[in-house]
DNA sequence: AGAGTTCTTTACTGAACAGTCCAGATCGTT
DNA sequence: AACGATCTGGACTGTTCAGTAAAGAACTCT
């Protein structure tokens, strides 16, 4: 049935998604997706459409994968759910300090910059951000099981608030704050969790 | 001297930061400007420079603005640093969510959008966020001094942790959180701050 | 009022852009 | 091995871009 695409379309779409974190939406050519993917603009838009509709593709692969890495990240039992809560918020520093063009995270990036502009990512990073939320309530929530968090806070509201924390410190790795900083920034926001009132102790 | 400028040029800063915000850097057309501020193309560039000169006026323009505006806002007697304090940050919430266009802030979108792509903007930005972390710090002393604030505590991590909320929480506007969960968030975020030990409580 | 200086506008240039098209290459099928 | 279907890559188009240059308008100073 004719010739097999010559490509795997995740490997394409990374680099895609890759391409579009390093320079915006704007700021990324079908010429600079063409030589980083190494495929012609034939084969991309046969494949995938105009330059928005790639976009949307790159995005929302991006999102499915840092949905279920941030999920499976988070989930685990009762008893260790602020380790994984902090080693969450460490990894993520450290990937982003880690990588080569300390690129700035996609969803926090087109969060900013699209905004308003373009529908259809909006709604895709708003479902993102709703999966985040919702994977820090419930670890949130196991905590509050464990006895490492005041049952009487809204895990909702504090996940929002962690969310913020996440989005705020990716968005500052770019003015060159060092990890040391970093880090004790995430702590900071992990001990402004509230603690359960001491009348209600016990272990 | 011959003919004066028929223009202001705060003014035109203030309109070419709205366009340059709207759309971003590279969304962000000359011709975008020229409409914006009624200016033909040899004016900007007679007055101005070229594109990312302009870019560099106007964002030091509204740098500049912007932390005035804040040190005046967070500085005051020691008595009210934490109602200040908050008031910084939903001053910061309700302008967002007047503004006709819910644009996020200038320094935020830039922070992500050119950080490690332009260095003149990088610097610019980056004293911004010094600026905003000493006015933040210098208020949260003055919560120490009045005993409203864990005297232990570090007030410049503190204070790196207020801006990456003041930053994420603006960022995160444009999907669509309302206000009431904003105003949560906020309120969260400052009882997270460390109260001092009951032991030095004196009033 | 006139001269000189500065501002403003318009038309222009070469490059880069998104998107299209087609000739040729490549593969599964028979 | 030959066919048909699909993929591939480069050439092409019309548009938009940033930046330039020059002609004309407006103002101050003498």
């Amino acid at each position: 049935m004719g010739r097999p695409p010559g490509f795997d379309r995740r490997e394409v779409l990374a680099a895609v998604e890759r391409e579009f974190r390093k320079n915006g939406y704007d700021g990324t050519s079908l010429d600079d997706i063409s030589a980083a993917t190494g495929l012609g603009r034939g084969s991309l838009y046969a494949a995938f459409g105009d330059k928005h509709a790639l976009f949307l593709a790159a995005l929302g692969d991006y999102c499915d994968q840092d949905e279920a890495s941030g999920a499976a990240a988070l989930a685990g039992p009762d008893e260790t759910a602020m380790e994984r809560l902090r080693a969450y918020f460490i990894d993520s520093v450290d990937r982003q300090l880690n990588d080569p063009e300390q690129l700035a995270c996609m969803a926090s990036r087109f969060t900013v910059e699209l905004a308003g502009r373009d529908r259809d990512a909006t709604a895709r990073l708003s479902q993102g951000f709703e999966a985040q939320r919702a994977a820090l309530a419930g670890c949130l929530r196991a905590a509050q099981r464990n006895g490492d968090l005041d049952p009487a806070a809204e895990p909702v509201t504090l996940a929002t608030l962690l969310v913020v924390d996440f989005r705020g410190i990716g968005s500052l790795i770019g003015i060159g704050l060092d990890r040391a900083e970093l880090v004790a920034v995430v702590d900071a926001a992990l001990a402004g969790l509230p603690v359960p009132p001491p009348s209600a102790a016990a272990s």
